[in-house]
DNA sequence: CTGTTAGCGCCTTCAA
DNA sequence: TTGAAGGCGCTAACAG
């Protein structure tokens, strides 16, 4: 083995240059250098000059955070988010960059994941310490004073899965509420009379919960509530779909569109096709559940208007333009897949026309 | 309407409280509210009640910015992606959190999207500003030379798709290359002649061009290479997909999973079954791609693993421990699913056994 | 144990 | 046009 080269060092070496040894090195003072790099005039040709060569030779680069330390505001739009991992978020945090980039602003992310409360203030004061120009947040678990507390702070935008959250006076961007019924008009429409639902706990998703409850009444306004099945993340549904189907349920609505897809391989194991035994419906409608070649029947949640809205509403927010206090509500759109079709013929079928 | 009530104030109001208001409050000076708050012991019971009771009465808050400004390193991690859209960053990003949390480590995350390099320099700089404790780059796209640059002032670890990428002296996790024959040998092993290639152009991906380069070498050097075909994103597959066929390929691999989707849609736009006349396969084996309904044949990077290995390494550098000037390579699996089957039968099966 | 001083890197008065 | 000084919020080193 021969003798190793010095070789790119995996430790690091020469701390960055700041803007003193550049007003050294050009020779002047750090006011200068500094009006310089800012390229405000007010400064000869000559050093104008020097400080471009200094800059370049020490390859420096101002520090951002320094900077906006006495600057009391960046172009830095902070996203603070539920998960990372559910296509949901994910497709929103990348809607809300390319959104946000279009109108000069770095994002940078940070999730909630399932930290308590605390943390999430913690997360959320991060942000605001770095003196982001404002906040979004898409995390119905963050608790409603924290909220408010960094609401009073720094220009913050709620973004929701649902109707208006429970916010009073901070600015939010959600699906309208009135959309609720849009899946189940389509179902009821095929002629089901018995439609189940499935939901995760109120804890584990503020929003999905208040979603069901809103269909759960519904259905029952209407008389086609087969029962709401309570469910775990990563449960196998194998035995839930089998016991709704024998219970006489035509169609399940599922909290999310991978519950559905959960529910399809329950069915499958089942024995049951769908939509020929049971119907079985999604939410969300974001890709890549929303793929053609599942033909998923879902209500997609319009994220990308969403997106752009909110960082429309911030950016006012931060240039203290009227903003109304309460939100702006969004249509989606129901996607008309392959697994929802009419109910079976049953021996009730005697009032479906 | 009544009159409105003075309302949660949708305007900030006072600026958050420093340290120096909570001295004042407490009739102590800086350091020593400082030095209590910090809780390093050093102070007088009666102060620390003192200055405890300011903190709680005016929500004092450190600013952790300001605190890093001269501490040199937080408890920070940079993450810099690609994408946050597609599922396998999102599910690396959550992943690396996950098993940053453990470690005491809050992630913050930047994407990278489409942006020049200049840009991502910048992004990778505003991250080491904020003193982060060390960066995570998972972004095929930086220039191997500003990675260099960037790694020479603050620990950095590089996560690739695939083999060692081409930065010498920076630890990185990545897929064993010696795996990259799997999913060949799978397909190859059902009996099949003629596998096509999809490839997009090497700069939208050059980890996924690597890959695919890999590829058809190998297949090349096995006789069994039915073509590369090159696409672009969102290409509708329809006649890449009908031309394929019917130029004899009886297997397409795809450079990744969502793009098998495409394809799978595509063959059945063609009226082809799959696996029965074609059979094609994917690559990631992230979530929700793997799920058991959709039964997708792909190889599976070991995300999970890679997150995990990526928080040791970057963690051991911040801590000055040992760290390999290479990398760590980590095996995936193959998932068998149910889009590749045995070659249709044809004319020419005589030499398969 | 406590307060004063200095400095992280930057920008912005204020005089000169 | 320029430099010196001060402050953003905080902590650390240094006297008392």
């Amino acid at each position: 083995m021969t003798h190793e080269p010095p070789g790119p060092d995996n430790r690091r070496s020469r701390r960055p240059s700041t803007i003193r040894d550049v007003a050294t090195l050009a020779g002047v003072s750090k006011s200068t250098a500094s009006r310089a790099i800012m390229g405000q005039g007010g400064v000869s040709p000559e050093n104008m000059e020097k400080v471009r060569r200094a800059v370049e030779q020490l390859d420096y680069v101002p520090n951002q955070i320094a900077r906006s330390l006495n600057a009391s505001s960046s172009a830095v739009l902070g996203l603070f988010l539920r998960h990372t991992r559910s296509p949901f978020y994910a497709h929103l945090a990348s809607a809300f960059e390319e959104h946000a980039a279009v109108e000069g602003y770095e994002v940078m992310s940070l999730a909630s994941g399932d930290q308590p409360d605390d943390a999430n203030y913690r997360s959320l004061m991060l942000m605001a310490d770095m003196r982001t120009a404002g906040i979004v947040v898409a995390a119905p678990n963050v608790d409603p004073r924290t909220i408010r507390q960094v609401a009073s702070r720094i220009p913050l935008v709620l973004v929701s899965q649902m109707g208006q959250p429970s916010n009073p006076g901070v600015p939010y961007v959600a699906p309208d509420p009135r959309e609720g019924g849009t899946l189940i008009d389509h179902v009821a429409g095929l002629g089901h009379r018995s439609i189940a639902l499935l939901s995760f706990s109120p804890e584990q998703s503020p929003t999905q919960w208040a979603r069901i409850s809103w269909m759960r009444d519904e259905l029952e306004h209407r008389g086609l509530l087969a029962g709401l099945k309570r469910i775990e993340p990563d449960q196998d549904l194998t035995d839930v779909v089998g016991e709704l189907h024998r219970a006489g349920a035509t169609a399940i609505l599922c909290p999310h569109d991978s519950v559905a897809f959960d529910a399809l391989a329950a069915a499958a194991r089942q024995g049951l096709s769908v939509p020929g035994d049971l119907s079985i419906a999604g939410y969300d409608g974001v890709p890549p559940f929303d793929h053609e070649v599942f033909g998923l029947t879902t209500y997609r949640i319009p994220v990308e208007a969403m997106a752009e809205a909110a960082v429309k509403l911030i950016d006012d927010l931060v240039h203290d333009n009227h903003v109304d206090a309460g939100g702006i509500l969004l249509r989606g759109e129901l996607i008309s897949g392959r697994t929802v079709g009419p109910p079976p013929a049953g021996p009730d079928t005697t009032d479906a026309s």
